[in-house]
DNA sequence: ATCTCTGCAAATGTTTTGCATCAGC
DNA sequence: GCTGATGCAAAACATTTGCAGAGAT
């Protein structure tokens, strides 16, 4: 039987309202200003719960750590920046690919 | 200045001869045949090397370690076989995706 | 002889696990 | 009160690094 704890609410939360997917450090960090002593195992735990029941997907980035989004948002991609090693979402889709950046960025192939 | 040695030797050409890409350890294992002391490091130290050089590409798969396979092999892409844990390299193309795992296997989304 | 490469062991970083305690139900 | 969940520390992995000695040029 699955409980709801103060931890798992946190961690559901952030990752309501995330607007990229994010590493298990990251969403440690921000979990711990709503429960303090919160630790890093529990995070894992918890987020491999949650991908297996299929709340939350993996975010897969040859080289990266992987990063979590939770299932069921609109379709959409990632764009991953070298010069600050995050990950975005991007709203529009394959054509013209060499343009999907935001200003000021460059595609690499 | 590059040094030719008998575990770079050994190296290349297991990744010269392999019929799919491999990991670090199957790198290790294979290579000991030739070079007994050969350590994991070293492993780690010329795969870096190669991929720097261009000589060797990386294939990442979401979930699994990375595998190695020498550069500049004809078009093709990799089958993860989810029951063996092995990748593989297919001859075909995109078009009829589904049809493109060998016969006994199922291709899953 | 020089200077790079290697093996080994230790260090790092990440993810998992054991276990006593805590807290939902 | 039962039992699952948590925090902590230790364990398990994967990869990197320091260093003294081995080997290529």
């Amino acid at each position: 039987m699955i409980r709801d704890t103060r931890q798992r609410r946190a961690l559901r939360k952030i990752l309501e309202e995330a607007d990229r997917p994010l590493t298990p450090p990251e969403l440690l960090l921000r979990a711990q200003s709503m429960v303090p002593r919160l630790g890093i195992a529990t995070v894992y735990r918890t987020l491999k719960e949650m991908t297996d029941e299929g709340a939350v997907t993996s975010v897969e980035i040859p080289g990266q750590p992987p990063r979590y989004e939770r299932s069921g948002k609109h379709h959409h991609h990632h764009f991953f920046c070298r010069a600050c090693g995050q990950v975005f979402e991007l709203e529009s889709c394959l054509p013209g690919i060499n343009r999907l950046a935001p200003d000021g960025f460059e595609v690499q192939a």
